[in-house]
DNA sequence: CAGATATTCAAGGGAGTTCTTGAATAAGAC
DNA sequence: GTCTTATTCAAGAACTCCCTTGAATATCTG
């Protein structure tokens, strides 16, 4: 290999697409933002920094192409470019799921236990979705409910759920999903709705899964 | 969320596996290993490195978990830890490839102009092999050849290819194939048959998207 | 057991990353 | 046109990353 530069220069590129992933606080971004656009301040707030590093960290991922910005009034919203993004996102984590070491317990200390909790896959969901014997709630913050959810699911954010108990029909089975594996929302509301004495689960996976797999969705409010 | 350490913790350790990746050289590594395993000096040559700063880069992509070590003999020979990690850098290199700006020059100053080559697919390849009226040429060093091909290729090492140009059936059809569309051989090889007037083409990718479609493969010399 | 050799370790300089702070910018609102 | 406010910029301290160099280690070979 006569010129090695012009190969490293080459994958030096490639690799630029794993620098903006390398970061803790920007895979939190990504994984909020694989939920559907969200302005600097919201997303500042999510991963609990200040919004001038919230700021630069989401400059780093638009240089890196994998963000796309739109201005919306007076607040700029950042999305991820295209689905692949959040393809890659999933990826990377089965891949980190499977070869990192100790990830299993951080995983735990942040989820906490959930032996107790009842779950349901996506192809059982979406087979009780067709026959309609099943509640579904989407528990995440409304933004993201409008910027798209499972088709037949209703929106109750997981802080007005307690207050919403009865608006649900206590008689049928429950269902409750969010982000995904990493996301506590989902755990909450089951637990809520079991000591309420309902019959609930969640849902396996998230919200960005159920899209990726090109199962019913819709938008809106 | 009242702990956000817990969850930072946790999307850090998430993101080890990108920071594993965020790195031109370990990115050339993970390519080469994709194509089966090799030892340390070999891997030194094939990135255009110091043994001791590609024993560096190796212990890193080993920390997180995406090779693993067995010793043969007087060597230690690295290889990702399952085809997961080869999934994942694809993923990359497509997300790369589509959202990085400038990639597709640098591509090109690296592999040069493609336009005079003629090429083959995948699904092509199969259905010809089939029906046996083609010869597939494996044009990679014969230790990746060793490690895994497509069933019915023949081992012409690219620097070995023009002694042995009369040993190929001169008026069949030729298909060669290398790492993939990131790797040069292929082109050399088809350029090589061209000018001696053989009819030749170069498959699409390489190996290891020929292996992960599940198409047949082969071990051994 | 001694020698050979593949690999790893350790230390250091230069570059890049991350977060903080305070100021600058720029678009919408009044 | 001025005020408001969401976002970005700029500079700096602490830290990590990358490559080099030379030495240490550990396994195979004879």
């Amino acid at each position: 290999m006569a010129d090695h530069a012009a190969k490293a220069a080459l994958f030096d590129a490639l690799a630029e697409c794993a620098k903006a992933l390398a970061n803790g606080r920007r895979a939190e971004l990504i994984d909020v933002l694989a939920q559907g656009e969200r302005s600097v301040e919201d997303l500042a707030l999510e991963i609990d920094q200040t919004v001038a590093n919230t700021s630069q960290h989401l400059q780093r991922l638009l240089r890196a192409g994998l963000v796309r910005t739109r201005r919306g009034g007076t607040r700029i919203f950042y999305e991820l470019s295209s689905p692949l993004v959040s393809t890659l996102w999933r990826t990377m984590r089965r891949v980190a799921e499977e070869h990192v070491e100790g990830l299993e317990q951080l995983a735990a200390a942040y989820v906490g236990d959930r032996s107790g909790l009842d779950t349901m896959t996506r192809d059982e969901l979406r087979e009780r979705l067709r026959a309609g014997d099943v509640v579904v709630l989407d528990v995440r913050p409304s933004a993201e409910y409008s910027a798209g959810h499972i088709r037949g699911a209703f929106s109750v954010p997981i802080g007005d759920l307690r207050a919403r108990l009865e608006d649900i029909d206590s008689g049928a089975r429950v269902v409750a999903y969010c982000r995904g594996s990493y996301c506590v929302y989902a755990d909450e509301a089951v637990r809520l709705l079991n000591e309420a004495g309902r019959d609930a689960a969640r849902l396996e996976d998230g919200f960005p899964e159920w899209a990726s797999a090109r199962l019913p969705v819709a938008r809106g409010v």
